[in-house]
RNA sequence: GCGUUCGUGGUGUAGGGGUAGCACAAGAGGUUUCCAACCUCUUUGCCCGGGUUCAAAUCCCGGCGAGCGCACCA
């Protein structure tokens, strides 16, 4: 089904995107650093066209807000979210060969809970005598953390907090849930998306742009009550998907089946990750990914991360296989509860109102303070809230009370006053549950680069196409004076700057060398449309319009052509 | 991080102790009535730092970077 793989295209490839500034190395001239790339000048457009439909696309849905927030994130937050801990991994190398492993799982056969011990416990494991997987000895240096986190003070000096650059846009829409909440008039289910960079310290990046330090990343945070999960028609999609589900559960081995009946079927588990996956994929298609090239792959409860209880990695196919570009997964209450325990606030919960009202007999120890306060002084307090705990009530008087030190104390019935209440309950607070889309935008970027770029034999030479959709590409036309005099360079930079007025259109002029080598430049680049001006676009204001994917040419009016330009009905010309 | 191959104009390559060459691309001019044409001229390079040598792009050491394998990671 997919090409066999061409020797040398990534290479041509790879030249092609750094000779026309799409995307080169990173400081080059000093030597480079890996994992840190820059987009040129053609490339940094296609970014920021495709970041911004990628906004579009969400923020269409209407319950759906853009947020925006530092990446300086303090320790505490990544802290919360558990990422100092799991970005915390002991490492250990072997001194026969050089190899490094996670030091805990070395040792997890000899610890239930290998990753929470300190870096001395795991020495002391590893001195018993553990082999390396590699080469069988069994001398190993000291566990060091690694941290995939670049770490920096906030504030100058001692005085400085700790914090990170953040791993994940996502924390910035937890931290602003209570506005969130405020801005949605306090309503479920709602959305907040980020576009942004996010850093990871990675040990060896690879790839060229798959796995960087630096990366753009763009994810939405969906909140829903998890007892009412809001419902999309899945049954009006036909289209027909890959899936490869859990390989530990029932639905193991790839199959293709459409969204609706992978949900049917019990193989995605939640209504609105099904909505999501085929969210992802109308932007993939949109962008311009091949669907042949599109598959959606459930993690392994084993590999789950920390958080996700439902996890899809959207897969794409490329130069270098099966890669995730985007993960789908549904991370439960865990964020929202989490901070709040740490950041000990109850703001990050939602009111669910009942349906009917609920009656409530409260029956309880209502404390008589006039009596517990010079009986208990400054046990007071705890007496008060322990009486407040209390689920069953004595029978009689006296009774022992546990207090929360654990000191026992003697209540007697002056002390307290027995009152049932009825009160009516109108709802209750509970913590919303996360359905989380991340996007890698650099690895889209890659593979809509990949998808688009095509070598084909022109005239017995080689040609290439950057198939990008229109909208992608760094601009839209390209105005081409045929002769560089008589009043054609003229009239093409007019014809230029009335596209450039124009709201989202791009048009850029080129006048250098022949004809036929000026369209070539614009097909490598992808640009969508050339207009030509020539002796009769000096007469009549007509000039010929090209089109990239097939090479057609016809005549049109400039404007004509700047109402299809502004309305998207370019192709209808031809 | 280990192993391995490698690093020469913008791109692709030749040279492998003594003047760095070619092709394409790019710029200026000419020519040309729509698909990388042609002519003239021009610009741009030995990844970085040490060492050996009279002399290093070339040999040695280290670093940085790229590809691949292992490991790590999502």
């Amino acid at each position: 089904m997919l090409d066999m793989p061409d020797e040398g295209r990534l290479e041509r490839m790879s030249a092609m995107l750094r000779r026309r500034g799409v995307v080169l190395p990173a400081f080059d001239i000093y030597g480079g650093v890996s994992g840190l790339i820059d987009y040129g000048p053609v490339g940094a457009s296609i970014k920021r066209r495709l970041t911004q439909k990628w906004i579009d696309h969400w923020l269409s849905h209407g319950d759906i807000v853009e947020i925006d927030s530092p990446t300086i994130t303090p320790e505490a937050v990544l802290v919360a979210s558990g990422h100092v801990g799991e970005f915390n991994d002991l490492m250990t190398e072997c001194k026969g060969c050089g190899s490094v492993f996670r030091a805990d799982h070395l040792v997890e056969h000899l610890h239930p809970n290998a990753d929470s011990l300190n870096s001395d416990e795991i020495d002391k494991l590893l001195s018993t005598g553990i082999e390396c997987p590699s080469c069988n000895e069994s001398e190993w240096t000291s566990a060091q953390p690694m941290n995939l986190m670049f770490s920096t003070k906030i504030g100058a000096m001692s005085a400085g907090r700790t914090a990170y650059m953040r791993p994940e846009t996502a924390q910035g829409m937890f931290m602003l849930y209570p506005a969130l909440y405020r801005h949605f008039r306090q309503k479920l289910p709602f959305g907040a998306i980020q576009t942004g960079k996010g850093y990871r310290n990675e040990i060896s990046p690879r790839q060229g742009m798959i796995r960087l330090r630096e990366f753009n990343m763009a994810e939405l945070e969906y909140f829903i009550d998890p007892e009412h999960p809001p419902l999309s028609d899945l049954n009006r999609r036909t289209e027909i998907v890959s899936l490869v589900p859990d390989p530990d559960g029932p639905h193991a081995g790839e199959s293709r089946m459409s969204f609706g009946a992978a949900l049917d079927a019990g193989i995605v588990r939640h209504p609105t990750v099904a909505w999501f996956l085929a969210r992802t994929w109308d932007f993939l298609i949109e962008v311009g990914i091949h669907p042949a090239k599109i598959r959606f792959r459930q993690h392994a409860s084993t590999e789950m991360a920390h958080y996700a209880e439902d996890c899809w990695d959207c897969e794409i196919h490329g130069e270098h296989g099966w890669i995730e570009c985007v993960g789908i997964a549904n991370r439960t209450c865990h964020d929202l509860e989490s901070h709040e325990s740490h950041s000990n606030t109850k703001s990050l919960r939602a009111w669910r109102q009942f349906d009917q009202p609920r009656s409530q007999t409260l029956d309880r120890l209502v404390p008589n303070g006039a009596v517990i306060g010079p009986t208990f002084r400054g046990d007071a307090g705890a007496v008060v809230a322990a009486l407040e705990l209390l689920t069953e009530l004595p029978e009689s008087f006296p009774f022992e009370l546990t207090l929360a030190n654990g000191n026992s104390v003697s209540i007697h019935e002056s002390m307290v006053e027995r009152r049932i209440d009825t009160v009516n309950v109108s709802g209750e607070w509970f913590t919303p549950h996360i359905i989380e889309p991340a996007f890698g935008i650099d690895r889209i970027i890659w593979h809509v680069l990949d998808h688009a770029y095509e070598e084909v034999e022109k005239e017995g030479e080689a040609y290439t196409f950057l198939r990008l959709s229109e909208g992608i590409s760094s601009v839209d036309c390209v105005v081409l004076p045929l002769f560089d005099k008589e009043g054609m360079p003229d009239l093409a930079k007019e014809i230029t700057s009335a596209i450039n007025a124009l709201p989202h259109s791009r048009a850029e002029m080129d006048s250098s060398k022949s004809i036929g080598r000026r369209y070539a430049r614009a097909d490598e680049i992808g640009v969508p449309w050339a207009l030509t001006v020539d002796h009769t676009s000096l007469e009549d204001g007509s000039v010929t319009v090209r089109r990239r994917d097939d090479q057609l040419q016809v005549r049109a009016f400039v404007d004509e052509i700047l109402t299809r330009m502004t309305n998207g009905t370019m192709q209808e010309l031809f």
